[in-house]
DNA sequence: AATCTCCACA
């Protein structure tokens, strides 16, 4: 690195000598290492040294600059070289050149370089023909790649493996597994392609199909299994597939197969897995790139690790919009609205541009934090000074802002005075704040509105019957639960994880299916008595009227989260932090007995629900009941 | 030249 950094030196310092090497061939040795080492922006400086660069200077930048995916910039130097009109392009050029036009879908200059390589006579090399197929394939006019493709006298597995690919981005996986099924030969990419094209249709299973059917699979076959897996919200079937691999020792796991394991360790809450990648990271010096640095951010933020979260974050050589967005919205699913606050401005100054993302995360942040000023502040500016238009998820996060704060009024105005159409979040999240303010009418109003969109809203219908419960009208109660059975109305079910000895086990409501099943009972019902001797009164209010209160009382202590939290209590040593994921919002009820649990067994329980994280210590829980 | 990767409301 430091010779090539005198080299560098040296090259914009010195004039050559009469007769000594062309600098040209100097920079073209500096601007592959460049490009070899993932530093594209190196390889233009060294190109801006040069006074008059040669084709091969040329084509070296735009091949570093397209390869790490900097298209606009190579498109830029592109049309530069166009210019200044020496050298002419060759088919190196056009080759960097089309995959730029294809990863920026930019049509124009696609066009202009396919009629420059007609001109230049470049239409029957292999490597611009095959860039083009797979030009006009991202450029979703899959017929026209298709001519081209049939117009090549001599084809390779390239070519092959560009069509494949090509008919998967395009959706039509059956003309994929057509060409797949009947090419002469296949690569390792050809099967990797096929698997991917399978997993994003969403066709597990004849995803796995090929995956069995290949026999030495490479990195690229697992990694695109893997992350079919994960990318469908099977992250126990990812990490299983990425535990298999391990075993296997001629395929070694690279970055893409960490990052989709850090994802799925993310989403499942499972902090060994996450360490014990960030430890399998460190023992191979793999250094942080964005992507990497940006999983394992995000896995620590998502586990509840916020510090460690924030020390990768630190640790960064490079951060992007998205590591950004981590940080903030780490912060906000933690409550820490003001560290979320000051990570924003910090980006600002920074030089990175928020998006629509970044936006959500500082929205949540205002929201949990109670913030409804800074947040509609927040709202103007996101659209006013950075002009993005905002989405539904938007008004989704600023009707909760508003609605939790009891602004009900500002809240259904800003919903009829939405650009986009509302959807069941938006106005769900107005009826949240009418059950929290009591506001029947309203609530009536909204339930309306949210059962024209999806008749089958559990939400509103247990909202109603509650409603008409606390109004004394049992018949209308009891008349909405009969509707409820009538359109076969189904709560999503309850569902919490727990990760023991790096394995994450899986609970529902009134789940009985676990190996430990008597044991975890019989530790809720010791926890119920101690909690009860602590002053605990189980918040029965909300559980359906039709049965007496001691079967209430079962049935809350039966919530997959108190199950989860149950056997952790039974399976790790004393004083160890409790860590539980829930897929749904965390009732009242549970939020009161985790916070007297916490002070009971003299454990932190840190709970992560649908969109925050808890954390229970002493008979305190971090949201201060804000949520 | 072709495959696989990170962040979001309720």
């Amino acid at each position: 690195m430091r010779q090539l950094l005198q080299l560098h030196a040296h090259l914009i310092t010195s004039p050559p000598p009469p007769d000594a090497v062309d600098p040209n061939v100097v920079a073209v040795k500096l601007i592959c290492a460049a490009a070899a080492r993932s530093n594209p922006r190196h390889a233009a400086l060294v190109f801006s040294a040069l006074s008059a660069p040669n084709l091969v200077a040329w084509n070296s930048l735009l091949r570093a600059l397209s390869l790490h995916h900097l298209h606009p910039v190579a498109l830029r130097h592109f049309h530069r070289l166009l210019a200044a009109g020496s050298p002419l392009p060759d088919e190196f050029t056009f080759t960097s050149v089309l995959k730029a036009c294809a990863g920026l879908l930019s049509r124009s200059d696609g066009e202009m370089a396919h009629a420059l390589v007609l001109t230049r006579g470049f239409e029957s090399n292999l490597f611009v023909r095959n860039s083009l197929v797979d030009m006009y394939f991202k450029f979703g006019r899959p017929d026209d790649a298709r001519r081209l493709f049939d117009e090549m006298i001599t084809k390779d597995v390239v070519s092959w493996n560009t069509l494949v690919s090509g008919y998967c981005s395009c959706g039509d996986i059956s003309m994929a597994r057509k060409v797949f099924d009947r090419m002469p030969e296949r690569s390792m990419v050809s099967w990797s392609a096929m698997i991917a094209g399978h997993a994003r249709s969403g066709d597990l299973g004849a995803a796995r199909e090929v995956f069995d059917r290949a026999n030495e699979k490479s990195v690229g076959c697992w990694n695109a299994m893997i992350s079919g897996y994960a990318q469908n919200e099977k992250f126990s079937e990812a990490i299983a597939l990425f535990r298999r691999m391990l075993q296997i020792p001629m395929v070694q796991p690279n970055e893409v197969t960490l990052v989709c394991v850090l994802s799925a360790c993310a989403h499942l809450g499972a902090l060994d897995l996450g360490r014990w990648i960030d430890g399998f990271i460190k023992r191979r010096a793999m250094g942080l790139s964005l992507f990497l640095g940006n999983a394992l951010s995000d896995m620590y933020a998502k586990c509840g690790c916020v510090a460690e979260a924030r020390s990768v974050f630190d640790k960064m050589a490079e951060r992007d919009v998205v590591s950004w967005s981590i940080i903030i919205t780490a912060s906000a699913m933690h409550g820490h609205a003001e560290d979320a606050i000051s990570g924003f401005h910090r980006m600002l100054e920074s030089g990175v541009k928020p998006n629509d993302i970044t936006f959500m995360g500082i929205l949540s942040a205002c929201t949990h934090g109670g913030l409804v000023d800074a947040g509609l502040c927040y709202f103007d500016m996101m659209t006013e000074e950075f002009e993005i238009i905002p989405k539904v998820e938007h008004y989704g996060c600023v009707v909760d802002l508003l609605s939790r704060a009891g602004r009900l009024d500002e809240a259904e105005d800003l919903i009829n005075s939405m650009q986009v159409a509302p959807n069941v979040i938006v106005w769900g999240a107005l009826l949240g704040g009418c059950r929290i303010y009591k506001d029947i009418n309203r609530g009536e109003r909204v339930v309306q509105h949210i059962l024209e969109l999806d008749p089958g809203h559990s939400g509103s219908y247990v909202y109603l019957a509650n409603v008409y419960v606390s109004m004394g009208r049992l018949e209308d109660a009891a008349k909405f639960r009969l509707m409820m059975r009538e359109k076969r109305v189904v709560k999503t079910p309850g569902c919490s994880w727990i990760e023991v000895d790096n394995m994450v086990h899986e609970f529902f409501m009134g789940d009985r299916s676990h190996p430990q099943s008597e044991k975890i009972y019989s530790m809720i019902s010791t926890l119920s008595l101690r909690m009860k001797l602590a002053g605990y009164v189980p918040i029965t209010s909300l559980v359906s009227q039709s049965i007496d209160e001691e079967e209430k009382e079962n049935v809350l202590s039966m919530h997959s989260e108190k199950l989860a939290v149950a056997f952790g209590l039974i399976s790790t040593k004393d004083g160890t932090t409790i860590r539980v994921v829930k897929n749904l919002r965390v009732c009242n009820d549970c939020h009161e007995a985790m916070k007297v649990i916490s002070r009971i067994v003299s454990r932190e329980i840190v709970l992560r629900d649908r969109s925050r994280f808890h954390h229970f210590k002493e008979g305190q829980c971090s949201c201060k009941d804000y949520w």
